[in-house]
DNA sequence: TCAATGATTGAG
DNA sequence: TCAATCATTGAG
């Protein structure tokens, strides 16, 4: 899924506009229910209980005191799983500075209490998912994921090729 | 109850 | 390199 997703588009109502803006997703990583770097490795309540719920719905949790991170969840109803979206390209407001997990949320105003929990898959929430452009496996690059210790070495962490939005970071640096 | 940690970022 | 800043976790 966290392959599947790079490409689609994340729309957003904007208020201030009155208008929907759209993003394309360039750079995502993908969490399950047996790994250790998630959060509901052997934990079923608390702020776990989203990863449990319907696939589609936003899990949003704050990182570090200061950063919202924003994931879709990927798995059937009672199964944990997410990806969470690393950076986005927006499709008119260059401006923007959604490179970055929590840069991105910041960009969006997403925030844990007013987001996570609505589903990513109606419009009504103001929050969507649809489908967008595709990239070939040419211009997708695969690689560990960034900023965890537990389970680092799964390769779940995928970003198009060359996009200036995607995290210069290295694993391993 | 309480100290340590973390799917990060910006400043120095 | 390091502080900001707090929900969550785990030890006592």
């Amino acid at each position: 899924m966290a392959r599947a997703l790079l490409g689609c588009q994340l729309w957003q109502f904007h208020p201030l506009a009155g208008a929907w803006r759209a993003f394309h997703i360039v750079e995502t990583e993908a969490y399950t229910q047996n790994d250790p770097a998630c959060h509901a490795y052997n934990r079923t309540k608390g702020r776990a209980e989203t990863l449990y719920s319907h696939p589609g719905t936003a899990y949003v949790y704050l990182i570090y005191g200061m950063y919202h991170c924003l994931n879709v969840v990927t798995e059937p109803h009672g199964t944990a799983g997410a990806v969470l979206f690393r950076a986005l390209e927006p499709v008119d407001d260059h401006s923007l500075k959604t490179h970055g997990p929590g840069r991105l949320t910041k960009a969006l105003g997403i925030n844990r209490q007013a987001v996570n929990g609505i589903p990513l898959t109606q419009w009504e929430h103001g929050l969507c998912l649809s489908a967008g452009q595709e990239y070939p496996d040419a211009q997708v690059v695969q690689t560990t994921r960034i900023g965890i210790t537990k389970a680092a070495d799964y390769p779940w962490r995928f970003y198009v090729k060359d996009n200036p939005r995607v995290s210069v970071r290295e694993p391993g640096h």
